[in-house]
DNA sequence: AGCAAGATTAGC
DNA sequence: CTAATCTTGCTA
């Protein structure tokens, strides 16, 4: 199986659509020889100056510049001092907002994924979370700001997707009511709700 | 300058 | 349930 970036014009449109538009699109990370290939099954929309849980909502910091470049961009943030997360940029430059990885389904180079996560992790804990994912897919800080239409780590579009169910995020304190996470219904791989 | 909370995870 | 551990914003 080959797969291909999208185009830039993947990213145009509201946060949300872009949200949802990721669902069932494939996160590709060729490293040397190997092919590392999730299918996006969970993400969370982040609205910047508009939502009170969003890094971006103070406005712009050396931190967060990358979601407030282009749209396709790599957004990457320490989370908790000990994790990493991915995020895609959405909007125009200027505007802070973007989307997420919350899930993948490992589908390509899996064996290596659970070798990225130290080997000790299995099925569905190789990418249910944020964190997860970011590790199994071997990405790096070094992709902050990245463009995600470009090789070795891009967005690969995937097949419609059946059913998305839409509901509030995860491991928030703010905005907790705002319906910003979805993810494909019925799908294993999907975090567990706390 | 100091402190608390946070888009999390692994281990007890 | 809790420690680990870095960035940011708020208080003094």
């Amino acid at each position: 199986m080959k797969y291909l970036p999208v185009d830039k014009s993947f990213f145009e449109g509201t946060t949300s659509q872009l949200a949802c538009r990721l669902l069932g699109s494939y996160l590709v990370h060729e490293i040397g020889q190997a092919t590392l290939v999730g299918r996006i099954v969970e993400v969370e929309a982040y609205l910047g100056s508009a939502d009170p849980a969003a890094h971006t909502y103070r406005g712009m910091t050396e931190r967060t510049l990358a979601m407030f470049g282009p749209p396709g961009h790599a957004y990457i943030y320490l989370s908790y001092g000990s994790h990493f997360c991915l995020n895609v940029s959405a909007r125009p430059v200027g505007v802070g907002e973007g989307v997420l990885l919350r899930a993948l389904e490992p589908i390509e180079g899996t064996e290596l994924m659970a070798a990225n996560r130290g080997g000790k992790a299995e099925g569905v804990l190789i990418s249910n979370g944020p964190g997860k994912l970011f590790q199994a897919m071997g990405v790096t800080k070094d992709f902050y700001g990245h463009d995600l239409t470009q090789l070795p780590l891009y967005i690969s579009k995937g097949e419609e997707v059946e059913e998305v169910v839409v509901g509030p995020r995860i491991g928030i304190s703010k905005a907790k009511d705002l319906p910003l996470r979805f993810y494909i219904k019925g799908n294993p791989f999907v975090s567990r709700a706390r």
